[in-house]
DNA sequence: CTACACCCTATAGTATGGTATAGGGTCAAA
DNA sequence: TTTGACCCTATACCATACTATAGGGTGTAG
C-alpha cells in the first residue's frame, strides 16, 4: 500500500509517517524502482498501531524505539533482551499503580461532591491523594 | 518554605515552578512582602506532586489544569464537573486497558525469548499484540 | 561589612514530536 | 495529453514543556 493509504488505515498524518521513518521507528519500508515511492505491507500497519498506542501510553519515540528494537537475532543470547523486558514490566506496573490512586481520588471527588452542603466547596484532586 | 526547599522535597527544578505558576497551575503563593520571596505550604508541596505524578501518567499541563480545576465553589452545581470527572475516568480506564494489552504482550515476548531455538529469531512486539 | 548562596523578573534557548511548505516528479482517468 | 490527486526530498515552522542566562536584589554567617 501507498504512504497515503497506511496513513489512512492507522489514522495518522502522511508527514508523520516519513518523520517515523527518519526517527528509525518505521524500518526500510520497500520502495518501487521507477517512481521511489514506498510500499507498505500489513506488518507496517500493526507496527503503526503499536508505535500510536505506545505513545498514547506516555512512552517517548525513544523509548518506542527500544521496544522495537527488543529482538534476538539468531545465535545471540537473549539475556540482555530479557532484562530489558523486566525493566520496561516494572515501569509499567509502577504507572499502573499510579492509574488506579488517581483513579481512586476521581471516584473520592464524585461522591464528595454528590454529597456536599449546597454552601461548601469541593475538595481538591491533591488533597484527596494519599 | 522558599522555591528552592519546595523544589528540593517534590525533586523539580526551581524555573519549573516558576513556569507552573505563569501556566496557572501552581496558583498565587504567598509572597514576604519586603522580599517578595514565595512562601510555599504544604498544600502547595501535595499539589506540585499531584503535578508530577499525573504528567508521568502522560497527562499534558493543559490536561492537568482541568483536573485541578475541578472544584465547585459555594452555591454553584456540581453537575459540570461530576461529567468532567466522568470523561476522565473513562480515559483513565481506556489507558488502563491498553497497558495491560501491552503488558500481555511484554510477558509472552518473555516467554518466547526463553523457549525459542538459538537459531531463530525473536518475535516482534508488534506482532504480539493482537 | 563582605561574601556567598539564595531569591526576583524577563527573556532566550533547547528537546521532542510533529506539521506545513516549496519545488518537483508520477500515475490514472477523461 | 492534460488535469488532479497522489508521491518524493528538503527545509522551515510550530506547540509543549521545560532549562539557562542576564541583570539585579536579599539574607545570613564569619
Amino acid at each position: 500500500m501507498t504512504i497515503g493509504e497506511l496513513a489512512k488505515k492507522a489514522a495518522v498524518n502522511v508527514q508523520t509517517i516519513r518523520y517515523y521513518e527518519r526517527e528509525g521507528l518505521m524500518t526500510g519500508a520497500h520502495r518501487w524502482p521507477d517512481s521511489g515511492y514506498r510500499d507498505f505491507d500489513d506488518e507496517a500497519l500493526l507496527r503503526l498501531k503499536f508505535i500510536r498506542s505506545a505513545k498514547d501510553l506516555g512512552f517517548t519515540l525513544r523509548e518506542i524505539k527500544g521496544l522495537l528494537d527488543m529482538r534476538v537475532l539468531p545465535g545471540e543470547s537473549c539475556a540482555e533482551v530479557r532484562r530489558m523486558i523486566k525493566v520496561k514490566l516494572a515501569e509499567l506496573d509502577r504507572r499502573m499503580t499510579e492509574m488506579r490512586r488517581l483513579r481512586r481520588a476521581l471516584v473520592k471527588l464524585d461522591e464528595a461532591c454528590g454529597q456536599r452542603q449546597a454552601d461548601t466547596t469541593c475538595p481538591a484532586l491533591w488533597a484527596i491523594e494519599k
